[in-house]
RNA sequence: GCCAGGGUGGGGUAGUUGGACAUCCUAGGGGACUGUGGAUCCCUCGACCCGGGUUCGAAUCCCGGCCCUGGCCCCA
């Protein structure tokens, strides 16, 4: 039997009416900060994917060759995309630009619990605008998405330039390979190879740094920051809109083209994969042949929050169906039509079926059991059978819809 | 790429010191039943992950692969 791709996911209606509830809640957040939502294509030149990460990441993607021979990718995220839609037609669009995106990416990476080969994530680009008030929004806003779906999580923000100032004297190439120790966490391989370069000294500071649970800690360790200004406004905007946070100056977020602010969301309840947001201040644009303009983002990871909310229930359109006899059919269609105009879905039998054993199929499915025989249509009513509790009883059909109606969604 | 544990009808399971038609529940389909049946009765569909090997005989033992679940690595 054929079987779904490894890493790759089916969902059941149950599990896509979570998951749409759940995305809705993250729209009606982004839309509410005025971020309006863009789409690009599932697939680009893999080119833009390569200037923005490196070759390394191929080994990482679906590539494939076009019948033109053009070589292309789906894509592993989206922040390159939308970047190369700004380049592309963006220009004139007065900034900072706001928008957000709900997207399924690919990645070919080993499976394991909250990554998936196929996922989504919902993202925000805040492009031309890097202000502090910039950075702190981007960070309010991942922070209100997820408080709104209900995740419990931990923020940790951080910025880039107390460790680049640290690390000045290095070249760049040493520059990431340090920080890329710190972001592992390996403090025995970053001590061997600080003492490898002959920069033992750096260790302590280094270590000092990233011991750093808030701005106070960070200034008395280093003073002569140029970001000084900068860097307290942030910290101080986001205490001014209680957004819970912790201060983590070791987060390096292992790429070249973050420029300040950086975060991290974690949830409570994962295992490993843990992560559920991700984002900060980055420069991109020049990279795609654009003006060099200062933007924030960050990238939720869907199917994590997914995970991390287990099994809660949603709110389902309460619904109805027709048991009807065969000889009122025509009426009861009629009846069927006028309950799906005021919004109630509404099936009707299609197995030909006698009345009971419509109505036995009905109590697994509906709310509402719409009960029509010549009775009904002789009166021009309506039986009404509320499922849950066998209650019923002969109404006129705009009554009935009132009925229903009145149950409301659960 | 590495490590551990697992794969029996659609879902959940019994059975593995090798031995007959592979157990049960549930879901699905058909019929009886024709104004209340989420019922009842009858019938039915449907599985040992794949490929080799050992054996008279493999769901069961061995090897390889695939997939699943965790973890490591990576994580844009």
């Amino acid at each position: 039997m054929l079987q779904r791709p490894r890493g790759t996911r089916d969902f059941l209606p149950e599990e896509m009416e979570r998951r749409r509830c759940i995305e809705a809640t993250m729209r009606k957040v982004g839309r509410g900060w005025g971020y309006r939502e863009v789409c690009t294509p599932v697939f680009e030149d893999l080119e833009l994917f390569t200037l923005r990460s490196g070759e390394g990441i191929i080994q990482e993607m679906y590539t494939f060759e076009d019948k033109g021979g053009r070589k292309q990718a789906l894509r592993p995220e989206v922040t390159a995309p939308v970047l190369r839609l700004f380049v592309n037609e963006g220009r004139t669009i007065p900034k900072p630009i706001r928008w957000y995106y709900f997207c399924d990416c690919f990645r070919y990476e080993r499976p394991q619990k909250g990554r998936y080969r196929e996922f989504w994530q919902f993202g925000v680009e805040l492009i031309g605008a890097d202000s502090p008030h910039a950075e702190a929004e981007t960070i309010m806003v991942a922070d209100a998405a997820l408080r709104a779906c209900g995740v419990s999580f931990e923020m940790k923000v951080g910025h880039l330039a107390p460790m680049k100032h640290l690390l000045s004297g290095l070249e760049l190439v040493f520059q990431r390979i340090v920080m890329g120790y710190l972001d592992k966490k390996d403090f025995d391989g970053l001590a061997a190879y600080l003492a490898s370069i002959h920069r033992e000294d750096l260790y302590d500071s280094l270590m000092g740094l990233i011991a750093c649970r808030n701005v106070e800690d960070l200034f008395s360790l280093i003073d002569n920051l140029p970001e000084r200004k900068r860097l307290e406004k942030v910290f101080a905007l986001l205490d001014q809109a209680e957004v819970p946070h912790t201060c983590n100056f070791g987060i390096a977020r292992g790429l070249d083209y973050y420029t300040g602010m950086v975060f991290e969301g974690f949830a409570d309840n994962l295992g490993a994969e843990n992560q559920i947001v991700g984002g900060g201040t980055y420069r991109l644009a020049h990279l795609f042949g654009g003006e060099d303009v200062g933007s924030c983002g960050f990238a939720i990871g869907f199917d994590r929050v997914m995970v991390s909310l287990g099994e809660m229930p949603v709110p389902r359109l309460v619904s109805a169906g027709v048991a009807s006899t065969e000889e009122s059919r025509n009426y009861a269609m009629r009846v069927a039509r006028g309950f799906r105009a005021s919004g109630i879905p509404t099936t009707v039998d299609l197995m030909e079926r006698g009345l009971g054993a419509q109505l036995a199929h009905l109590a697994k499915e509906a709310d509402f059991a719409l009960i029509i025989g010549r009775r009904e249509q002789e009166k021009g009513v309506v039986t009404l059978k509320n499922l849950h509790t066998g209650e019923q009883k002969e109404l006129p059909v705009p009554a009935a819809i009132d009925e229903v109606k009145r149950f409301g969604d659960r």
